[in-house]
DNA sequence: CGCTCACTAAACAATA
DNA sequence: GTATTGTTTAGTGAGC
C-alpha cells in the first residue's frame, strides 16, 4: 500500500482540468495527459529513451520468438506461417525504397510499431520470415565461401601445375560466376516470393511507383559489404595472375565473411535435411504447432505426436511415450550434447543478429530523433483501437497523444492507414494513452479472447488493453478458481495481467472500484474472509441486449465480436468485419491457447450470439439475436 | 441533438 | 489516524 502511495500522489490537476475549455479538444487532452503523468516521475522521457524503449519492445517480442525457435530446436522445410495467409489486406504502409526487400529492417520494424497496426502475433510473424531470410542470405554467403575457396583452389592447382592454357580457366571463371548469378538469382526470386507474400498477407503495403523490387537486394541486406565484396571479387578476378596476386586478398575476404558465414554453416549442419535445391529453409513454428504444444504437454521437444529433436523426429503417441523416446534416444551422451552445442550456436547467432539489428535500429532512431524538432516522437496513440473504429480515432487520436504539434519523425513515409489491432510499445510509457478508448461495448467476447491471444504481451508491454475495466474485471473473476475475487485480488490480477497498470494506480483502481459498484453484474459477497465480489452472468449478458436491438451496425459488431473467438488476430478479424466476411464457424475451431479464456468467451457468446453463430451467411441486419431476445 | 456508454475524478462513508 | 473498500455524483468524450 506504501509504495503505490508514492505513484499515487495526486496533483492539483483537477483544476486545470475544469479550467480547460470542453470545446479546445486538444488542449484539453493534452492538459490531461499532462496531469495523468503527473502523477507519476516519468514524465520528462527524453526521445532517446523513447526510442529505446519502443525499440526493446520489438526486441522484446523477436526474443520471444528466438526463444520459440530455441524450443523447437528444429529447422525443417520451410513453411511460410499458415495464419498469415489467411489474412486479408491488412495494410501496412511500408516504403519499399526505404527498406531493404528480403528483411524487415528496423525502419520497418519502427515504422511498423509507430503505426502500430501490428498485433504481437503479426510482428513475430514478420521476425520468423526476417530470421528465415537471414539464414537464406546466409547460405548465399555460404555458397559465396564455397565459390570463393573452389576458385582459390582450383587456380592455385592451375598456378601450381603452371602451364595450363589460361581459356580454360576463364572458362571455368565463367562458369563459376554463371553458377553464382543463378544462385544469385534464385535467392532474388525467393526474396521476390517472400515480398509477394508479404503483400499478399497484407502486412507490406508496396506503393505504386515504388514497386520495382531490385534485383539488387541481396547486396543491401544483412551483410551487404561482404556479399557485394565477395561479388567483386568473383567478377574480377578474371585471369589467374590477378587472382595470384589477390591470392591473399581474396582468402583474407572469404575469412572476413566467416564472422557471418560461420553461423550460417551452423544453421546448415544442423539442418542438413532441411535445404532443398540449395535453399535453406527454416522452419517457422506455427501457431498452431504452437498451440497445440501448449495444449498437449507444452514441452518444446514435442509437438504434433512428434519429437522435434533436432534430427529425430521420431513419432510419439502420446506424451507418455514421447518421455520415454527422450529418455532413451536422447540422454546424456556425446551425440546429444554435440547436438544441444549446435543448436547453442544456433541460438547465439540469431542474438548475435538480433543485436547487430538492435544497434542499427538504435542508430537509425537517434539519428531520427535527432533530426526532429520534438524529442518526443510518439506520435501514435497508446490506446490500442479496437476493431472496428479504425482510421477515424487514428487520426483524432494522435494529436490527443501530443501536447505539441507532431512532428512525425518516426513515420516519415506513407499516410497512417491505423490498423485495428494495434502494437504498442513501452516506449511510449510516458505518454497516456487517450483518454477515451474506443469502447467494446458491445464485445465483452472480444476482450476475452484478444486477451487471451495477447497475454503475453499485455503483461510485459506498457500497451493500455482495449478493453473495458467491466470486461476485465469479469475476466478476472471468472479466471479465479472459484469465481470470486476480492477487491484487492482483483487490482492484483491487473497487475499481473497488464504492465498498463502497474503505473497510475489510484486512477485505475478508482475506476476498478467504480465499475464494480455501478454495474449490477458485479456482486458483493460477505465471505468469512470479508467481501468477494462476484460476476452475475445473467446480468452481464443483460447488458448487451438491450443496446443492440434493431441497429443493424450493432449486429454488425456483434459478429465482429464473434470473430473475435477464432485465433486469429484482431486486426485480421476488424478486416474481415469490415468487409463483412463472416467468420463465424472459426469460432468453434478455438485455438487451444486461449484455453480457459476462450470457453469463458465461449460461454459469454452462448446467450447473445447463439443465432449469430448458427449461420454463416447470417450478416443481414434482418436477424437481430438481439430480437431473438 | 439527444441518448447511452465508458472513463476519470472526486467526495464521502464504512471498515480494517 | 490511516489505509482500504465501497458508493455515489459529476464531467467529459465518443458512438449511435
Amino acid at each position: 500500500m506504501m509504495q503505490e502511495s508514492g505513484i499515487e500522489t495526486k496533483s492539483n490537476g483537477s483544476a486545470i482540468q475544469n479550467g480547460a475549455s470542453s470545446g479546445n479538444h486538444l488542449l484539453e487532452c493534452s492538459l490531461r495527459e499532462v496531469r495523468s503523468n503527473g502523477e507519476t516521475p516519468s514524465v520528462e522521457i527524453g526521445a532517446a529513451d523513447l526510442a529505446h524503449l519502443q525499440q526493446q519492445q520489438a526486441l522484446q517480442v523477436a526474443r520471444q520468438f528466438l526463444l520459440q525457435q530455441q524450443q523447437q530446436q528444429q529447422v525443417s522445410g520451410l513453411k511460410s506461417p499458415k495464419r498469415n495467409d489467411k489474412q486479408p489486406a491488412l495494410q501496412v504502409p511500408v516504403s519499399v525504397a526505404m527498406m531493404t526487400p528480403q528483411v524487415i529492417t528496423p525502419q520497418q520494424m519502427q515504422q511498423i510499431l509507430q503505426q502500430q497496426v501490428l498485433t504481437p502475433q503479426q510482428l513475430q510473424v514478420l521476425l520468423q520470415q526476417q530470421q528465415a531470410l537471414m539464414l537464406q542470405q546466409q547460405q548465399l554467403q555460404e555458397f559465396y565461401k564455397k565459390q570463393q575457396e573452389q576458385l582459390q583452389l582450383q587456380l592455385l592447382q592451375q598456378q601450381h601445375a603452371g602451364k595450363q592454357p589460361k581459356e580454360p580457366q576463364q572458362q571455368q571463371v565463367a562458369t563459376q560466376q554463371l553458377a553464382f548469378q543463378q544462385q544469385l538469382l534464385q535467392m532474388q526470386q525467393l526474396q521476390q516470393q517472400h515480398l509477394l507474400s508479404l503483400q499478399r498477407q497484407g502486412l507490406l503495403t508496396i506503393q505504386p511507383g515504388q514497386a520495382t523490387l531490385p534485383l539488387q537486394p541481396l547486396a543491401q541486406g544483412m551483410i551487404p559489404t561482404e556479399l557485394q565484396q565477395l561479388w567483386k571479387e568473383v567478377t574480377t578476378s578474371h585471369t589467374a595472375e590477378e587472382i595470384a596476386s589477390n591470392n591473399h586478398s581474396s582468402l583474407d575476404l572469404s575469412t572476413t565473411c566467416v564472422s557471418s558465414s560461420a553461423p550460417s554453416k551452423t544453421s546448415l549442419i544442423i539442418n542438413p535435411h532441411a535445404s532443398t535445391n540449395g535453399q535453406l529453409s527454416v522452419h517457422t513454428p506455427k501457431r498452431e504447432s504452437l498451440s497445440h504444444e501448449e495444449h498437449s504437454h507444452s514441452h518444446p521437444l514435442y509437438g504434433h505426436g512428434v519429437c522435434k529433436w533436432p534430427g529425430c523426429e521420431a513419432v510419439c503417441e502420446d506424451f507418455q511415450s514421447f518421455l520415454k523416446h527422450l529418455n532413451n534416444e536422447h540422454a546424456l551422451d556425446d551425440r546429444s550434447t554435440a547436438q544441444c552445442r549446435v543448436q547453442m550456436q544456433v541460438v547465439q547467432q540469431l542474438e548475435l543478429q538480433l543485436a547487430k539489428d538492435k544497434e542499427r535500429l538504435q542508430a537509425m532512431m537517434t539519428h531520427l530523433h535527432v533530426k526532429s524538432t520534438e524529442p518526443k516522437a510518439t506520435p501514435q496513440p497508446l490506446n490500442l483501437v479496437s476493431s472496428v473504429t479504425l482510421s477515424k480515432t487514428a487520426s483524432e487520436a494522435s494529436p490527443q497523444s501530443l501536447p505539441h504539434t507532431p512532428t512525425t519523425p518516426t513515420t516519415p513515409i506513407t499516410p497512417v492507414i491505423q490498423g485495428p489491432s494495434v502494437i504498442t510499445t513501452t516506449s511510449m510509457h510516458n505518454v497516456e494513452p487517450i483518454r477515451r478508448r474506443c469502447p467494446n461495448k458491445y464485445n465483452v467476447a472480444i476482450s476475452s479472447a484478444d486477451l487471451a491471444q495477447n497475454q503475453e504481451f499485455y503483461k510485459n508491454a506498457e500497451v493500455r488493453p482495449p478493453f473495458t475495466y467491466a470486461s476485465l474485471i469479469r475476466q478476472a473473476i471468472l479466471e479465479s478458481p472459484e469465481k470470486q475475487l476480492t477487491l484487492n485480488e482483483i487490482y492484483n490480477w491487473f497487475t499481473r495481467m497488464f504492465a498498463y497498470f502497474r503505473r497510475n494506480a489510484a486512477t485505475w483502481k478508482n475506476a476498478v472500484r467504480h465499475n464494480l459498484s455501478l454495474h449490477k453484474c458485479f456482486v458483493r459477497v460477505e465471505n468469512v474472509k470479508g467481501a468477494v465480489w462476484t460476476v452475475d452472468e445473467l446480468e452481464f449478458q443483460k447488458r448487451r441486449p438491450q443496446k443492440i436491438s434493431g441497429n443493424p451496425s450493432l449486429i454488425k459488431n456483434i459478429q465482429t465480436s464473434h470473430t473475435y473467438c477464432t485465433p486469429l488476430n484482431a486486426a485480421l478479424q476488424a478486416s474481415m468485419a469490415d468487409n463483412s466476411i463472416p467468420l463465424y464457424t472459426t469460432a468453434s475451431m478455438g485455438n487451444p491457447t486461449l484455453g480457459n479464456l476462450a470457453s469463458a468467451m465461449r460461454e459469454d457468446l452462448n446467450g447473445a450470439m447463439e443465432h449469430t453463430n448458427s449461420n454463416e451467411s447470417d450478416s443481414s441486419p434482418g436477424r437481430s439475436p438481439m430480437q431473438a431476445m
